[in-house]
DNA sequence: TCTGGGGTCCTAGGACCC
DNA sequence: TCTGGGGTCCTAGGACCC
């Protein structure tokens, strides 16, 4: 059996950490410029606030009940995030860390104890010494373990939080109950083609045809239906390094000058570079994008993304910074107003098995230790601290709703890296 | 006025090879 | 007039996840 521990409404769980007096009250945490709402407490969705609502549209709802609004720190939740993962895992032999609230836990060999009783006591201990409030479904797939978790968080008080999802009656009885469109790995488009071909409950898709499955959902719908029924075919994944490193970001406002843009670009390509050097990779593809904001039906629009293979595997950011000039060139169109931009890389190969092309000059070796020199400083005294100075240094989006209880907790912790997978 | 960011995987189609 | 078959690799785009 396999065990998913999910944080409840993590992000809004954590600001709670920081000051208590949030309990029992609606609370939301917003993405970066205060755009949408990421994170929702029981009271907030039971006010009609959707997931991903523009902050705007709700500014009154959230005046009118005194709805409580932060903006994202994920130095915070990062923060919480491995506490929890720390107490979680100690209690088994083997986990995966899904995302940063949500792991795995192998309970494959526990057939002795008494599941439901173990995992109660994981649940009480990450509240009693992270405090966060956690659901622990279980069952014999990861994909059932996700619907045990549903049920969990569904029936708060008849389950205690935790939800052993094991006999052929029980698994029958939540697919029937479930919709199609919560099944793991069901979004908006397939939820609305599986509607049209009268699948609305997860229990009606294993009443389809394979053939029809196939077609439809391509591989994934065939592990899916394995999965809904018991058989086991995702297995719990080891930590593996990254596959494409990205830094995107919306501006607060519209950007109109080019040197501006440039600017955003030019930094973004640095952070990518930062994390690059950081898990010892190079790159062989960067690829820059620009684009307007697609809301604004009054103006024109413009979104542009190109990519380029490098001569040779690079983690300099003197050399990525290069190549995003050369990218944004290209692309930059004047007399539009940008809204977000972004530098993506990818193709990795470790820092010391890189194959070098003997007809382009390759300056990668020259700038490592400066590089790493650069690096080892600004983790010592901030970030940014010592840059390129093709950088300005400056955000140009903004946190407005910081709390002193987070002032204060910033300089009582030496705050780890992040270290996730995202799926 | 104001609408997030960072990931993975699969598929179809084209280029190219023998 | 008649014009194969099978394989690999790459890329763009689309789906999904949190």
């Amino acid at each position: 059996m396999y065990a998913l521990v999910d944080c409840n409404n993590f992000f809004v769980s954590c600001e709670r950490t920081l000051d208590p007096e949030l309990e029992n009250k609606p609370v939301v945490v917003l993405s970066n410029n205060d755009g949408c709402v990421v994170s929702r407490s029981k009271e907030a969705k039971d006010l009609g606030i959707p997931m991903a609502a523009p902050a705007f549209k709700y500014k009154e709802l959230f005046k009118e009940h005194d709805v409580k609004c932060f903006s994202a720190k994920f130095e915070l939740y990062n923060f919480k995030s491995q506490q929890v993962i720390r107490i979680a895992s100690s209690y088994v032999l083997e986990f995966e860390t899904y995302s940063i609230d949500e792991l795995f836990l192998n309970l494959t060999g526990f057939k002795y104890i008494n599941m439901y009783d173990y995992c109660l006591e994981i649940k009480n201990k990450i509240k009693d010494n992270a405090n966060i409030p956690v659901s622990i479904g279980i069952a014999s797939t990861k994909t059932l373990c996700k619907v045990a978790n549903r049920i969990v968080k569904e029936f708060p008080e008849k389950f205690n939080g935790v939800y052993i999802l094991d006999t052929p009656e029980k698994i029958e009885k939540a697919l029937k109950w479930l919709n199609i469109g919560d099944v793991w790995g069901i979004g908006r488009k397939l939820a609305v083609t599986m509607q049209d071909n009268g699948v609305f409950k997860a229990w009606d898709l294993l009443q389809k045809p394979e053939m029809w499955v196939r077609k439809v959902m391509g591989i994934h719908g065939i592990r899916m239906i394995n999965e809904l029924k018991g058989i086991r075919q995702l297995e719990l994944d080891s930590p593996s390094p990254k596959k494409s490193i990205a830094v995107t970001r919306s501006f607060m406002e519209m950007l109109t000058e080019k040197e501006d843009v440039r600017e955003r670009v030019e930094t973004f390509g640095m952070y990518c570079s930062e994390r690059l050097r950081k898990q010892n990779t190079c790159c062989k593809m960067v690829t820059v994008f620009v684009q307007t904001n697609r809301f604004r039906k009054d103006l024109p629009e413009y979104r542009k993304a190109i990519t380029q293979i490098l001569p040779n595997p690079t983690n300099s950011s003197i050399l990525i910074g290069r190549v995003v000039n050369e990218l944004f060139e290209t692309i930059f169109k004047e007399g539009f107003h940008y809204k977000k931009a972004g530098v993506i890389v990818n193709d990795f190969v470790p820092e010391d098995q890189r194959l070098i092309n003997l007809f382009e000059k390759d300056a990668q070796n020259q700038h490592l230790p400066v590089m790493k020199a650069m690096d080892a400083m600004n983790k010592k005294f901030g970030k940014d601290k010592v840059r390129l100075g093709s950088m300005s240094g400056e955000n140009t989006f903004g946190r407005k709703q910081l709390s002193p209880e987070y002032e204060a907790f910033l300089k009582n912790n030496i705050l780890p890296e992040a270290n996730f997978r995202f799926h």
